[in-house]
DNA sequence: TGGTATTCGTGTCTTTGTAACACTTAATTG
DNA sequence: CAATTAAGTGTTACAAAGACACGAATACCA
């Protein structure tokens, strides 16, 4: 077979957006730039998608590169494309977000990146149109976890009522009731209650839950409504 | 500036799903594809993002390339990007939606693609990655129109509540209560009655409506819950 | 011209879900 | 053992959703 040969052929990145939770704040991993031009500045992680792998496989393999870790929530965002949105050559660049465990993230070691976590409020000035992307991510996220239950992604695997209420409250600056909050998530029966407390973060100490998995993949499509009047937040 | 001298550079395609509405069915509009390889074969509608163009203007060209139209509903998708899925050569391709009301559709005077509107459940069978490509566009009309009023888009200016009730059943291949469906759909306060009636389908005659385009405007992100029990057709 | 067939248009009731709201309980600390 | 702190829980009022049936307008035909 001949080739498309009379066709222009251009660079394809990804880009990846990663989102973590301390336990009080929603997180986002950024890295100093490792390339000319704007080398040493603030940027998402990213890299170029190679001749042979799948572009999902690219972000899988820009993720691990940065956090070693793999098998995590991640989805692609949007292709952003505009000419000249890096200066120094036409690149399009696939957008994914991932959503990890924050503890389960580790300095690696050999970190030409050095990466820090960002809150969202404190976020450097970011190259390119890369504002522009955590922008449209967190716009996504909100979207996402109003519907499905996504944002446990980012919790470890057993977590308390009132952490992941504090997620939720970060995700959507906004309170939440903690009455019709804790009805609310645990009507959709997926989560169990466990034998033990977490005493870390108060006196009394709050149980511990953790997720029923096969539900969990049963209803992660099912419109469950885990945010009052979305229309406040959303938009 | 030097370049990213060392990368591999890509093709990379935008492909449309344009969906239309003959006042009964949801439609799409499919070509024969005008190159090698699969010459002939039934196809979406495509081409290679230039080097000058952004990505969007590309997925703008494509459109009017094929039905003449500019200033329509469209989305991106999702971006394809396994190896493998064009046995030529390697193309990531950039998957766009349209929303066209039919009847502004002319078939194009020099047409080389031969296009053709079929139904879902008639759909002949497509080229590489394509019928996953159409997949996902209806699973994601689907989902955004139970939430948004997008379904409009696929209207005349003037249209009756009947019609917007067909529109609804074809895209969720579901019957709605006549009833439940109207108090809804004006509650959102988005129609504006007309004084005059479409004759053309009843004895009676159904009245027209048309959008408030501003309100349209302002509301078009709001959740507005058009269908009852998504979860019954989304999943 | 009056009867018949067709589809449009509308109202009520029941059930369910949502939001607002405050007190008791458990455990630590001084 | 008293005081402090955060966890856990229940009720009520209101709004929305869904099920359901009949009268009104018009065209056509006998």
């Amino acid at each position: 077979m001949t080739k498309y040969s009379k066709q222009t052929r251009l660079l394809v990145a990804v880009d990846c957006i990663i989102f973590g939770f301390d336990g009080e704040n929603l997180k986002l991993l950024l890295i100093h730039r490792g390339m000319e031009p704007e080398k040493g500045k603030w940027s998402l992680m990213g890299g170029f998608v190679q001749s042979e792998e799948s572009t999902n496989e690219a972000a899988g393999r820009i993720l691990k590169q940065l956090t070693g870790l793999e098998g995590v929530y991640m989805e692609q965002l949007h292709a952003f494309g505009n000419p000249g949105r890096d200066p120094m050559e036409r690149v399009i660049s696939l957008v994914y977000f991932a959503l990890i465990d924050i503890h389960k993230y580790k300095e690696q070691l050999s970190d030409e990146y050095h990466p820090q976590w960002f809150l969202l409020k404190d976020m450097p000035e970011l190259i390119f149109d890369h504002e522009e992307m955590v922008q449209a991510a967190l716009k996504n996220l909100r979207y996402k976890a109003a519907l499905h239950p996504v944002l446990f992604e980012l919790l470890p695997e057993k977590f308390t009522l009132p952490q992941l209420q504090a997620l939720y409250t970060g995700v959507y600056d906004a309170e939440f009731d903690k009455r019709n909050f804790s009805r609310k998530v645990l009507s959709t029966g997926l989560l169990i209650k466990q034998k033990d407390k977490d005493k870390e973060n108060s006196k009394k100490g709050a149980f511990y839950y953790v997720i029923d998995k096969s539900k969990y993949k049963d209803k992660f499509q099912s419109f469950l409504n885990f945010v009052p009047n979305p229309d406040n937040f959303l938009f």
